[in-house]
DNA sequence: ACATTAAGTGATT
DNA sequence: AATCACTTAATGT
């Protein structure tokens, strides 16, 4: 096993203090989750909140047919504000989270959330702060929605995924792309072909460069 | 060689 | 921008 406390250290040692540091390596459970894996379902119920320590974790919203759109990611650093209301509220899910990388958390039980709360003024501070934080990207994803034409907004989508991959070579499909941004697979091929005859991107089987960044 | 999956394209709404 | 219908290309068995 790695050695977590060094890790939270690294991700969070300049935002806590020691004792809540000490706190959570107590009661944190230490997970790696590999690539591509549903970590949260619509509708299930939340006993824990992770903090993001290693990695990125995509954000949708899904309806009962599968249907889905993408919101934002999280990265390391982050927690999911999600949680945070299911948590306190003690209610179902609204989104749904896929590991986008490989990823180490932290999953702290919901009880000490509310304790902390109370305890530790940088925790209370790192809660609001994320809160904000996440309610800006929400916000973010509803102007690309609204305001931005399919090309642009995929083209946003391409540098948002090289973004958090650190990679400018995305391994993905252009079905997976239509459903993450909730079109046809036809339309993204398309724009992407567009795309690329303005040199932004080069197109592979089951991988795209990102030229422009 | 054949089947399957990914990607490209014209035509229509 | 979505859908249909079809083609072509790449990959797995």
């Amino acid at each position: 096993m790695l050695d977590d406390k060094s890790h939270l250290q690294a991700n969070f040692g300049y935002l806590f203090e020691d004792d809540l540091i000490n706190e959570i390596q107590k009661v944190g459970i230490y997970k790696t989750i590999p690539k591509n894996t549903a970590i949260i379902d619509v509708g299930e119920y939340i006993k824990s909140m992770p903090l993001l320590l290693k990695g990125a974790i995509k954000i949708l919203r899904e309806d009962e047919n599968g249907e889905e759109l993408v919101l934002y990611y999280l990265e390391k650093g982050d927690t999911c504000a999600m949680t945070l209301s299911c948590c306190l509220g003690q209610t179902k899910s609204k989104i749904a989270a896929i590991s986008e990388t490989e990823v180490e958390l932290i999953l702290i039980p919901k009880e000490k959330m509310g304790e902390w709360l109370a305890k530790y003024k940088t925790w209370q501070a790192f809660i609001l702060q994320s809160y904000h934080a996440r309610v800006d990207e929400l916000l973010e994803a509803i102007d690309t929605i609204a305001f931005l034409k399919m090309d642009e907004r995929l083209f946003k989508y391409l540098k948002d995924k090289a973004m958090i991959t650190h990679d400018d070579l995305i391994n993905t499909t252009h079905k997976e792309i239509s459903d993450d941004l909730h079109t046809s697979r036809v339309v993204v091929s398309r724009l992407l072909k567009k795309l690329e005859n303005e040199g932004k991107i080069k197109l592979h089987r089951n991988s795209i460069k990102v030229i422009a960044l």
